[in-house]
DNA sequence: CAACTTCTGTGCGATTTCGCACACAAGATT
DNA sequence: AATCTTGTGTGCGAAATCGCACAGAAGTTG
C-alpha cells in the first residue's frame, strides 16, 4: 500500500473552530501523532506535556479501579481534545486514555495551549462550552450504567464510537469492549450475537462492521440520544474559517508503545 | 426556638476563597435563600438566573430517566456552587437538583457572575479547578454504578453527605436515598440494617445519625477516598482573606417550593 | 384515642449478571 | 501441514438485585 495522505489539522472540528489568528499562533506549534491501537495515552500518575486533538481517531478514558476492573466513562474523537485538565488544573486525573480506534492526532505542547488559554479569547470560550459537553457525555454514563441493560450499552457504545469516525468499522474485540463497559466478554459476546442475529452488526475476530445504524438508534437507550443531542447544541462549530496550512511541513512524532 | 443567626457567606469555602476585591464587587448582590428539604433548585429546560452557594445546605443533582428513574451523580455541599454551567455555556443540563440537606445558601444573579468571571481573575480559576473536582466526582459516580455493591454506595453516599455538613445527621428516608443511588428502597433497608447492627449509623424514620465514621470509611469503597483526595488536591481553599460583611443587611429570600 | 399516612422490615420468585470451564474457529507461526 | 495464539460461542451454578406483596412500627391528624 502506498503512503496514505496526511490528515488535515482542520478535520477536528475544535480546532477547526478557533478564530484564524488563534491558528495562526497555534498552528506552527502542531504536530502529528499517528496513534496505534491499544496505544498509552495517559496513565494516572503521569504527566501529560500535550494536549492531543484527534482527527481520524478516538480515544476513550477510563478509569481503573484497585482490584483492576474498569469502567470507560468518555470517548474522545475529532469533535474534541484529549487534556482539558491540563487548563483546568494543571493536574492530572485519576484516569487512563487509550487508542480505541487508529489514526491520527494533532497535539500541542501544554505551555502553548496555556499561553492562547490566558489570552481568555475562542479558545477558552470552546473549551467551555467543550466542557460542559464532557460532564454530560461522563454523567449520562453514570446514569447508563446503573439502569441499562449490557444490550443497551452496547448499542450506545457503538454508536458513540462511530460518530467519531468516517466509516462504519470498529478495530475492537468483544473483550476489548468488555473492559470499556466494565461487563465480562461473555455478557457482550451475547450483546454481540443478538444484534448480529438481527442483522444490525456483523464482526468477526475484532473487526465489527455496522450494517443498521437506524437500528441501532432504536435499540440502544435514550443516552445516547442525550448526549449526541447536547453535543450538538454545545458544539455547534458552524463556520469554519480555515487558516491555509501547509500539512507536509508538519512534524510526525511517535508516541512509545506500552 | 428563637431565631437562629444567619450564617455568614465566607462559610461557603467557594465565597471564602475569593480574593478580596472580587468579594467586594460581588458580595453586595447577594441574597440569603433558606433551602427547604427536597425543594427543587433547577430542573432540565427550565432557565436558572442564579448561580448558588451553600453554606450549611446539600444539594444533589440527578439525572432522571424518561421511564422516570434516576441517579444522582453529584453532591454539592458549602465547598462548592450550583450552577456553573451557566457560567459554561449559558445553557442549562440535562439535570435536576434537589435540596438534600435543609439550611441555606447565598446566591448572585447569573449576570453578575458572569460579569466577574470574564473578568478573568481568581473567580475564573476557581471555577476551573471546582470544575475538575466536579468531573472527577461525576467520573467516579459512573464506576461505582457499574462496580460497587449497594452496601459499598451506601457507605459512599453517607461520607459524601456528612462531609458537607458540621453536624453527624442526615434527614433522609430510605426511600430518598434509593432514589438517589438508583437502586430501590428495600435495597437500601438491607444495607442500612447492616450497618445499624454493626454500630456504624442509627435511624429512625428519616434520620440518620453517624456513629463510626472511620469505620464507615472502611466499609465504603474506594471512591469515595478517590473523590476526597482529588478534591482536597483541587480545592485547597488555604488562607481566606475575609471581607467583613454586615450579614444582617443582606437579604432574604423565599423560594417556591414544588 | 382512632384513623391515617409514612417509614421500615421481610419474604419470595424472576431476572440479570457474574465467574468459571471448556469447546471451537480463525488466523499466525514455524 | 502441524502447532500456537487469539477471539468467539456455550453451559452452568452462584450472587446480586429487582418487583411485588404485605406486615408492623412510628408519627400525624381529626
Amino acid at each position: 500500500m502506498s503512503k496514505k495522505p496526511k490528515p488535515h489539522p482542520q478535520q477536528n472540528h475544535f480546532l477547526a473552530a478557533l478564530d484564524p489568528d488563534v491558528q495562526e499562533r497555534l498552528f506552527p506549534h502542531l504536530e502529528l501523532v499517528p496513534l496505534p491501537l491499544r496505544s498509552l495515552m495517559y496513565e494516572s500518575g503521569r504527566t501529560m506535556r500535550h494536549v492531543y486533538f484527534p482527527t481520524d481517531s478516538i480515544i476513550s478514558l477510563q478509569y481503573i479501579m484497585e482490584n483492576g476492573a474498569s469502567t470507560a466513562i468518555l470517548v474522545v474523537g475529532n469533535e474534541g481534545l484529549l487534556g482539558i485538565s491540563l487548563l483546568m488544573s494543571g493536574q492530572g486525573t485519576p484516569s487512563r486514555s487509550v487508542v480505541q480506534s487508529a489514526g491520527h492526532a494533532y497535539r500541542l505542547p501544554r505551555v502553548k495551549v496555556k499561553e492562547e488559554f490566558n489570552r481568555h479569547g475562542k479558545l477558552l470560550l470552546l473549551m467551555l462550552r467543550y466542557t460542559q459537553a464532557l460532564i454530560t457525555q461522563v454523567a449520562q454514563t453514570a446514569v447508563c450504567n446503573r439502569h441499562h441493560s449490557i444490550d443497551q450499552q452496547l448499542c450506545r457504545w457503538l454508536l458513540l464510537s462511530i460518530d467519531r469516525l468516517s466509516h462504519n468499522q470498529l478495530n475492537m474485540t468483544q473483550e476489548f469492549i468488555g473492559n470499556m463497559l466494565g461487563v465480562r466478554r461473555e455478557g457482550v459476546t451475547q450483546a454481540a450475537l443478538k444484534l448480529q442475529q438481527q442483522g444490525v452488526i456483523s464482526y468477526s475476530r475484532g473487526l465489527i462492521k455496522v450494517l443498521d445504524r437506524d437500528k441501532l438508534e432504536t435499540l440502544s437507550c435514550e443516552c445516547y440520544g442525550v448526549v449526541k443531542k447536547e453535543t450538538e447544541m454545545l458544539l455547534p462549530y458552524l463556520p469554519k474559517r480555515q487558516v491555509i496550512t501547509d500539512v507536509a511541513a508538519i512534524p510526525v512524532v511517535k508516541l512509545p508503545t506500552v
